[in-house]
Order: structure tokens, then C-alpha cells, then sequence
DNA sequence: ATCTATTCATAAAA
DNA sequence: TTTTTATGAATAGAT
């Protein structure tokens, strides 16, 4: 369209036929990115060259623009082939969402919600329901209560003996020092390595480690905490 | 682009968008048939305009060309495209049958079935809610019973305020037989058209209603089942 | 929708 | 291919 007017029809030669699809692909190109800039107008431009290359825009997402064009164009007329699925799909869906909503209902129900519309019967059902379920939750919760109950207090003796053992070697290290006339530094505490945990000699309260009484209490507490470790 | 340049940029003014819409796009469609025509290319165009209004342009057949786009573009992922509405329903089936699962398992709990793997704050939660269920249903069901009872009740008021009539009444005719030294057939009860529903002469049990004892019972019992009319 | 002044697109050539 | 250039086509703004 310059130079010479040119006829719309296939141009014979292969050169400037292929010139004039890039030029013109380019341009068609450049106006249906404007089109759908300027107009804000969906583009899909799908184009494949007589030596099969493809090129293609979309202003925005070529599938969706293709769906969108197949749901509008001819709806399902089109592509059928897979419809049958679709609607066994559809209706496979349909059957869920009734089970959906069957079971809300049943879970309204048993939470005390929308019992409106219920007989007595339906709440007596409800009632008997609601009363197992609560015994059986009821009842493993004590257990689980109980089991951890009795772990604490297994701990709590196995710690007890424990420091029953750390004082009575504590005493005889003492008993040993005093045999040598050697005087334990009151200090000792930060490098001693204690490997043995649980049992602290440091602590806010003084304690004379020696004496014949050698550790009053203060020592024979474990520091275990018999709370339940949950909130009420 | 003439008279004066413009930015391509979303026109804002909407007659004016209009107006270039229609101009562009026939531009646009336009150009899109010259070039498959000159340079034997295929060509598939589709534009949706910001009202959503569909247009198409298509050197063949757009499906071909949706086809072979498909193909093309990213092999496999679209290959399947007719298949894009039954992946949809697909993974919402799924989403569908996550939902039902759930609820399920909600349920099995609340019933107090399945509950091993719960927590012991888990329990807590659930007897809660368990509580709360129970106690709505207890209270719809005795508000449900005391109405009802209510009702018969005052429905046994009446029959009884009813029956000391009918009584009434019955002695008055006796008693005016008695003047005409009339006898009153003692198997009248088949023949007497009972318009009075609910109250039943024949009866097994006798109770004495009035006071007097005017006539013999069987009159008394208004066969009133006092019952509540549900099973247990 | 139609008109026109302008800008844009592009056929032919390089 | 891309660039150049002369020219026809497309179109923004007005009507």
C-alpha cells in the first residue's frame, strides 16, 4: 500500500511474500496490542505463517481468552468431545456438595445450631448421640489425664532417688575432705563440672554445704512441678 | 493518529473508547484477513471488548487453529485444552471431597469415634462443644416437652369441662323421660350420632366424674392419653 | 455515521 | 533481514 496499490490475494513470490508477512505481522501485531491498550479490550492473536511457524499475542492469558471464547461463542456446540466427561464431572460435583451440605446440617445439629425444625424424636435421637459422644471423649481425656499423672510420679521418684544417691556421695566427698583436713571452697560451684543435672549448688538461698547435718532440706527439693502441664 | 498523536494508553472518556473500538477493531480484523490472504497464513483473532461483547476472526477454522495453537505453543499442557472446563471440575471434585472429609472426621469425633489421635486440648475443645450441643438439645426438647404437655393439658380441661356438660344434659333427658314415664333404651350409645370428638362413652377403665355420681361411669373417661406420644 | 488533517503502515527498492 | 522512501491506509477529533 504505497509505492503501488496493491490486491488483496496471495502473493506468488515466495520472497516478497514472506517480507511482506513480517512486515505486515509485525503491524497487525503493534494494533492489537493498541487495541487492547487503548480500548481495554481481551486480544488473542493466534497466527501461523505458510511455513508453519506460529506467532501469537494475548493481552492477557491466552487460555483464558480461549475459554472465554469457547464458553462464548457456540457454549458447548464446540468442543463436545469431552462434555461427557464434563457432565459426569458436573454431576459427580453436585453429589458431593449435597454430602457437603448433609453434613453441615448433621454437624449444626449436633453442635446445638439450627434445631429449629427438628421433632422430638430427632432431638431425643440427638440427645442419646450427643451423650455417647461426650461419655466416650469424656473418658479418654481421664485417660490420657490419668497415664500422665502417673508418668509425672514416676519421674518424680526416679528423681527423688536420684538426689537421695547425689547426697549421700556428696556427704562422703565432704566426709573425705574433712578426713584430710582440706577445706572445700565455698566458690567451687562455677568449675565444678556438673554433669549431673538437676541437682543445683548454686541457688539464692546459702546453704553450708558443710556441717553434721550436712544438707538440710532445700536439697530434697527436685523442683519437679506436679501441675498438669495443661490449661483448664 | 490524526490531527494529533496519542499516547497509547487506556482512554479514559468511554464514548470515546467506544468509538475507537469500533474503528480499531475493524482495522485490526481487517488487516488480520489481508494478511492470511496475501501470504497464505493462519490467522485466528479473537477480541472481547471491555463490555464483554465476543468478536472473531478466523482465516479457517478457529478451532483448527485453537487446536494448533495448542499443540504448538506449549505441547502438552494444552493440548488437552477442551479438557480445561473438566480439569476445573476435576480439582474442584477434589476440593469437594477434601470438604467432605473434614466434615467426616468432625463428625466421627463429635459421635466420640476415632479420637485416638487427639490431643488432650483437642478432648478439651470437644467436650466443649459437645456440652454446648447437648445442652440445646435438652433444652429444645423440654421446651418441646412442656408445651406439648401444656397442651394436653388444656385440651383435657376441655374435654372434661365438656364431658360435665354432656352429663348434665344427659340427666335433664333422663330425667324428663322419667316425668313422661318414658324408658330410655339402654343401647341408645350405637344410635346416638356422637358429634362430640373425643369423648368416648365406651371406655374400660371407669372412673366416677361427678361428684354425685349421677350417672354410672364409663362416661367420665375422655380416653385423654396423658402419655407424651413419643418412644423412648 | 461522515469528514479530513495527520499520522501510520508498508510496497518496492536497496 | 532491515532500512529507506514514497505513498496509500488508518484514524483522532470534529461535525
Amino acid at each position: 500500500m504505497t509505492r503501488s496499490k496493491i490486491k488483496i490475494k496471495k502473493i506468488d513470490n515466495i520472497t516478497a511474500r514472506q517480507v511482506t508477512f513480517s512486515k505486515r505481522r509485525r503491524g497487525l501485531f503493534k494494533k492489537a496490542a493498541e487495541l487492547s491498550v487503548l480500548c481495554d479490550a481481551e486480544v488473542g492473536l493466534i497466527v501461523f505463517s505458510s511455513t508453519g511457524k506460529l506467532f501469537d499475542f494475548s493481552s492477557s492469558n491466552m487460555n483464558d481468552i480461549i475459554t472465554r471464547y469457547s464458553t462464548h461463542s457456540n457454549g458447548i456446540t464446540k468442543l463436545d468431545r469431552p462434555s461427557l466427561e464434563l457432565q459426569l464431572e458436573t454431576s459427580n460435583s453436585a453429589k458431593l456438595s449435597k454430602e457437603i451440605a448433609d453434613r453441615s446440617q448433621e454437624l449444626s445439629w449436633l453442635k446445638g445450631d439450627d434445631l429449629q425444625g427438628l421433632g422430638f424424636n430427632e432431638l431425643q435421637q440427638l440427645e442419646k448421640t450427643l451423650e455417647i459422644g461426650l461419655d466416650r471423649v469424656v473418658e479418654l481425656k481421664g485417660k490420657q489425664m490419668r497415664s500422665q499423672i502417673s508418668e509425672l510420679q514416676k519421674k518424680r521418684t526416679m528423681l527423688e532417688e536420684e538426689n537421695k544417691h547425689l547426697k549421700k556421695k556428696l556427704v562422703e566427698t565432704e566426709m573425705e575432705a574433712m578426713l584430710r583436713k582440706e577445706k572445700i571452697p565455698l566458690v567451687m560451684e562455677s568449675d565444678m563440672g556438673m554433669q549431673e543435672e538437676g541437682v543445683s549448688l548454686e541457688s539464692t538461698n546459702n546453704i553450708s554445704c558443710i556441717s553434721e547435718t550436712p544438707l538440710e532440706d532445700g536439697f530434697s527439693d527436685t523442683s519437679l512441678k506436679l501441675g498438669l502441664p495443661f490449661s483448664n
